[in-house]
DNA sequence: TATCATTTTTACCGTTTGGTCAAATATCTT
DNA sequence: AAGATATTTGACCAAACGGTAAAAATGATA
């Protein structure tokens, strides 16, 4: 047997997982995130992620030591997805094709991943008791850097003077309500569960409104 | 005894409250619109509601049959409130004035009532199993109505062109944001607990972005 | 196939929680 | 003060829930 071979399972290291280790995590977390999302973390119960992980309580809790450690496994994996798209912002482009295609990659994200939204607005709404820690330190530096970008722009006169961090808010809720608050979107517009049409129209919206001139002092009066 | 005379307690009519009861229903609302806001409807519990109305919980069931009754007489009671800003656009102002006077409604309405704010978003979150119908029905009327006086603006060339309606979601993104994720927004300006000092920039930003132009195409490059 | 580690299940436990009941107490009216 | 009504409380319950223990079954390795 040579060093490259292939280690047999007690040689396998602490960190090391098998096959149904990763198949099986895979599951739990997939049903979790399901129920997370629909109930939040007090309305999310055991059973019912076992049970549409098609997996008993008991050998649940073998792959995860509590509830806690699942919800945390979910948000940690979300916090990445998260910032991804602010991460893109480049401080060599131009204001209107770093911010429109940052608004795009948000949109694109709600879209894309609402359940992992929704996880996110559960977890803020309810004080952001487990990424409270993220948000001040990590989340935070971040929107420094990028708000100094920005703020770089504005000096220059290519954008209107306004605190570049709260610029950031305006485009993560406009962006992440078509996710979180999607039940409330297709109740006033008259669409069915699960219809997503209205995405077309809220991105011409958010271009609209942070690209072009939504209502000009001018024109109106 | 005369027929104007005050009612005797036997005469009370089913619908009519002694003192006590309005007092203590009030109690037991402001309690529970503390303890949803915080933890949701699954993470609230009777008990700690009962605790916060300095009140046993069997007394606090005597005034509302059950949980979910609280958790419907808090939400009705918002419904009014969360409408009250929209209600006032009126068809012969002009859209500067109507559409920011509307947002300093809407974000003064989040500054002086978060947990309200917080507990509809919880509500939507979960899919608004409560008050579905009041958003297919009432809600989306009176949407349709003030989006065409929008429209109507549109028409006159006195805003861009948009979906009326998206505005309006954007509009309570935007201002509902401050509220219902004031943990992450003073996480990222670094401000303390309860520290509400980011409205007047939140007011400054939302001005520029709805009302002036932000990043005009032309100025950029 | 024998061995060992991993995985799964069955049965169960303590706590929390929403809610009930009947008795006790306070309040109001005459 | 008496009687009727409204309010409050302590004791209690069944169900749901998060979690455990240990045995049984499965899978991997030699």
């Amino acid at each position: 047997m040579t060093v490259n071979a292939k280690r047999r399972a007690k040689d396998r290291q602490a960190g090391d997982k098998t096959r149904i280790q990763r198949e099986n995590e895979t599951r739990i977390l997939r049903a979790a995130l399901d129920v997370f999302s629909q109930s939040g973390f007090h309305g999310a119960t055991l059973d019912r992620i076992a049970s549409e992980a098609s997996m008993s309580k008991p050998n649940l809790l073998y792959y995860f030591r509590n509830k806690e450690e699942i919800h945390v496994a979910l948000l940690t994996d979300l916090l990445d997805v998260w910032l991804a798209p602010l991460r893109e912002i480049r401080p060599d482009g131009n204001p209107v094709d770093e911010i429109g295609s940052y608004i795009r990659r948000k949109l694109e994200s709600s879209r894309s991943f609402p359940r992992e939204s929704r996880l996110f607005a559960n977890e803020i709404l309810a004080g952001a008791p487990h990424i409270g820690d993220f948000l001040q330190t990590e989340l935070r530096q971040l929107v420094e850097e990028k708000a100094a970008i920005l703020q770089g722009w504005i000096n220059d006169g290519r954008m209107a003077p306004c605190d570049p961090r709260h610029l950031l808010f305006a485009i993560w809720s406009t962006t992440q309500h078509y996710a979180d608050f999607s039940v409330q979107v297709r109740h006033v517009l008259g669409l069915g569960p699960g219809d997503k049409s209205y995405y077309g129209e809220a991105a011409k919206m958010l271009e609209t409104l942070f690209l072009g001139q939504l209502i000009s002092r001018d024109a109106s009066g």
